[in-house]
DNA sequence: AGCACGCCGACT
DNA sequence: GTCGGCGTGCTC
């Protein structure tokens, strides 16, 4: 029989990657795969993973102290995943399994102190005399309190740190540890009859008027059979009246789980949709997928504005029809809230919304839903692929080219690829969807690795808007300084003037987006990044996007002390400005970091948006995902290189899907759309494709320059940035780390590029080097990284598939 | 991550 | 001589 346990202790540290072997006590017998335990840990007990069972003996193991749930964790399913990604992405164990964790530790430990069982007095105070009168007081209270926490200690004065360790050295307190776990459910006492109504009645009518509230809770319950705590407050019956029909043996109550949902949306009637011939001929691929319950992905290539929602919807369904569950992937749940109202809508309470808002509770809660089967379906950012689904039938991943499906810490993985790796194992559906699929994406759809599935019309055919392209160059030649062109000022001011809507996309907030001297030229900088600094409005400062730290403007530059500091560049505060002296009648409202900082700050301006309180709606990319509001009419793009002239190579892809997606938000009701896009590279294909809603000439543009540098989907890459306080230390950290790398370089399919400061060098003063790794034989380079030992190096990221090479 | 063990400077 | 600084190294 296998009494020993392999276990993966919980605990952040990425030198512990292995597991640990305990025994599993005979009174503890449910001990299996999946399971959570609490084991003890060096001096500590800690939360851990049993992965494995063994029956082999060893000398010198611990016993797991005790089971944290009354139920396995983990699934087959979900420990082959987390086993994946840990030897993918290069992570610990422990920290791909956390993932499957919410609210990170089960478990709190709460540490106590106590007199030891054997206490000296006599010893105590000639070991005490030497020390100062604070000794003594801590002591003494621990010996009049009984068993108090550090918390209440730290009230007492002197070191307390200093004082409990000699205490403790010395044999006179012991600290207890007492583990509690975290997350327990709630439960509500829901009041009910214990008689017949006519009973119930009968004893209304016996009982005296001066019982008014006894005789209220009896009529209460007869009439709706069970009331919950909240509606026993609306009626203002204490518990004591409960208290004392229950003694009469009238009223009895049952305590409920309950499930707390912070995601209240208004749940909005079901239209039934007739689909379109393009939505059915892809479901029509989708359902003997779902049906054969194999493994298979599609990636839905439909122009924005196309209905994909509308198969996700209709896929789910028929997986839940099978009595499969679903999970349903968007970017960023704050900019999705209309595709999970459609589900929520299509679905009640089979949907389970999750998003990095929800309290811990909220997010076991959630949990439970799901992993009890009392929802099938789970809606939410990346995050949600780690929701405990047993009988996995399709997995969906909305917007599939968004670089907010990788996680940009560690475990640094891109929810794609786990989709796709969770699918397989499952023999379960994974449906990609977007307008501008990733370049990676589409290149493995055309090779066959994915079904590719084309919806180039909008829903009632509605025309794509028609795209005007500014060049501002020429805008500059003929004296026009403006950030806002005469063409661009004419469609907003027939917009307004027709009661329409605009949406104006900036991709950079603050006033200007940098201030120089005109004298030295001296660009002002952070004090703590390698970057310029922001001027913003309001208060009138200097802030710096990367480290937050705000800066008053100086009145003379601090290089040659001339006052002649200008500001150049425009944000969105600036734009806003300019908007309003050319329609000062028209209400603007701004949407990017700034006005977005609340919770759900992003709802309340669209919804105020879409209900017609704003006529334009100016901001960063926020404004073009996501929201489909069928006054909107016009677009405009401000700046549409901003994003095309960082050295990434994927600054063209960013630009192309931008751009698309702004576009995209002209136009989709029954009012003709349009688009005015400025910029300074009109010759660019991102932005020649772009106006045109080309994807594909975007993609053969772009398909050829990434075979002509090696880059994916012709490689793979891996970036390594080595991090320091130190300019020169870090410099020759990397430099050591590079020649590590030479058995990875010594392959033919892998080139080694750098050392080379990354893009912003500084960053709250840590600098930065990158070393990029570009491969064909992606396994057999992690396998050598493994080998090096440095993904547990804390001076060093390593970053599989980065999503950038900055 | 914690916590122990361990080897060198400033004090009663 | 002791206290205590935080540099390695281990945790079944």
């Amino acid at each position: 029989m296998s009494n020993i346990a392999q276990v993966i202790v919980n605990i952040p540290a990425r030198s512990i990657d292995k597991p640990f072997s305990y025994l599993i006590p005979e009174q503890l017998p449910a001990i299996d795969i999946g399971w959570r335990v609490l084991v003890p840990f060096g001096s500590r007990k800690v939360e851990g993973f049993v992965i494995s069972l063994e029956d082999e003996p060893t000398d010198g193991l611990k016993s797991i102290l005790a089971v944290l749930d009354d139920y396995p964790w983990f699934n087959d399913n979900m420990l082959k995943t987390a086993e994946w990604l840990s030897r993918y992405y290069l992570c610990s164990p422990a920290e791909a399994m956390r993932l499957f964790v919410p609210g990170l530790s089960g478990i709190k430990s709460t540490k106590a102190y106590q007199a030891a069982h054997a206490i000296d007095c006599e010893q105590a105070s000639i070991l005490l005399a030497a020390k100062p009168a604070e000794y003594r007081t801590v002591l003494s209270y621990i010996l009049d309190h009984g068993p108090v926490s550090q918390a209440d200690l730290a009230k007492l004065p002197g070191s307390i740190e200093t004082i409990l360790k000699f205490l403790l050295q010395h044999k006179l307190i012991i600290h207890t540890d007492t583990v509690l776990k975290r997350g327990k459910a709630s439960t509500i006492r829901l009041i009910n009859l214990t008689v017949s109504k006519e009973s119930a009645a009968q004893a209304e009518q016996a009982l005296p008027p001066s019982k008014s509230a006894q005789r209220r809770l009896l009529h209460a319950l007869i009439q709706t059979g069970e009331l919950s705590p909240t509606e026993l407050r609306n009626l203002h019956i204490s518990a004591d009246t409960v208290r004392k029909l229950t003694s009469q043996g009238l009223v009895a109550s049952r305590e409920v789980q309950i499930f707390r949902n912070s995601y209240n949306t208004i749940i909005h009637k079901v239209d039934e949709i007739t689909l379109t011939t393009a939505q059915q001929q892809a479901l029509q691929q989708i359902g003997p997928v779902l049906k054969a319950g194999i493994h298979k992905s599609f990636l839905i290539h439909g122009v924005t504005g196309s209905g994909k929602t509308q198969v996700y919807i209709k896929a789910v369904a028929e997986a839940r029809g099978l009595n499969r569950q679903a999970i349903v992937l968007v970017p960023e749940i704050a900019l999705t809230s209309q595709i999970v109202a459609r589900f929520q809508a299509a679905f009640g309470q089979d949907v389970v919304v999750m998003h990095s808002k929800l309290s811990v509770g909220e997010r076991h809660d959630a949990w439970r839903r799901l992993h009890s089967g009392q929802a099938g379906i789970v809606i939410g950012a990346r995050s949600a692929l780690f929701a405990p689904v047993d009988n996995l039938g399709v997995i969906i991943l909305d917007e599939e080219h968004e670089f907010t499906y990788k996680q940009e810490d560690s475990p640094r993985y891109h929810a794609r690829q786990v989709a796709l790796f969770r699918a397989r194992i499952a023999g379960a559906a994974v449906i990609l969807g977007s307008a501008t699929p990733s370049v990676e994406t589409y290149h493995q759809a055309l090779s066959g690795e994915h079904t590719l599935i084309t919806m180039d019309k909008r829903v009632d055919n509605v025309p794509l808007p028609p795209v005007t392209v500014v060049d501002m160059r020429e805008e500059l030649l003929k004296g026009r300084r403006s950030v806002i062109s005469p063409a661009l000022t004419e469609m907003l001011a027939e917009a307004l003037f027709r009661k329409e809507q605009a949406v104006i996309l900036l991709n950079r907030r603050g006033y200007s987006t940098f201030v120089l001297c005109r004298e030295c030229g001296h660009v002002l900088k952070c004090r703590h990044c390698d970057i310029a600094l922001v001027y913003h409005t309001p208060g009138h400062s200097l802030r710096c996007h990367y480290c937050q730290e705000r800066h008053t403007v100086p009145d003379t530059c601090p290089e040659c002390g001339s006052r002649y500091i200008r500001y150049f560049g425009a944000g969105t505060q600036k734009v806003e400005e300019a908007l309003n002296a050319l329609f000062p009648t028209a209400k603007i409202i701004r949407m990017d970091q700034d006005t977005t900082t609340k919770k759900m700050a992003h709802d309340k301006i669209l919804a105020a948006f879409a209900a017609g309180t704003y006529d334009i709606l100016l901001g960063t990319q926020m404004v073009a995902k996501g929201h489909d509001i069928p006054n909107v009419t016009a677009v405009g793009i401000i700046s549409a290189d901003t994003a095309l002239n960082l050295p990434d190579f994927r600054a063209a892809e960013r630009t192309f899907a931008l751009l698309t997606q702004a576009a995209g938000r002209a136009g989709r009701g029954n009012k003709a759309g349009r688009v005015v896009m400025q910029t300074y590279n009109p010759d660019h294909y991102a932005i020649v494709n772009g106006g045109m809603h080309n994807y594909q000439g975007f993609y053969e543009n772009e398909i050829i320059f990434r075979r002509q540098l090696n880059y994916p989907p012709y490689s793979n890459l891996i970036k390594i940035t080595v991090q320091a306080g130190d300019e020169i230390q870090v410099h020759r950290n990397a430099n050591q780390l590079a020649a590590e790398l030479s058995p990875v370089s010594a392959n033919a399919a892998t080139t080694v590029i750098g050392p080379f400061p990354a893009s912003v060098a500084k960053v709250k003063d840590i600098f930065r080097v990158n070393i990029l790794i570009k491969t064909k034989d992606m396994a057999e380079v992690t396998g050598h990284l493994a080998n090096l030992n440095i993904a547990c190096r804390k001076d060093v990221i390593i970053d599989i598939d980065p999503i950038n090479v900055l």
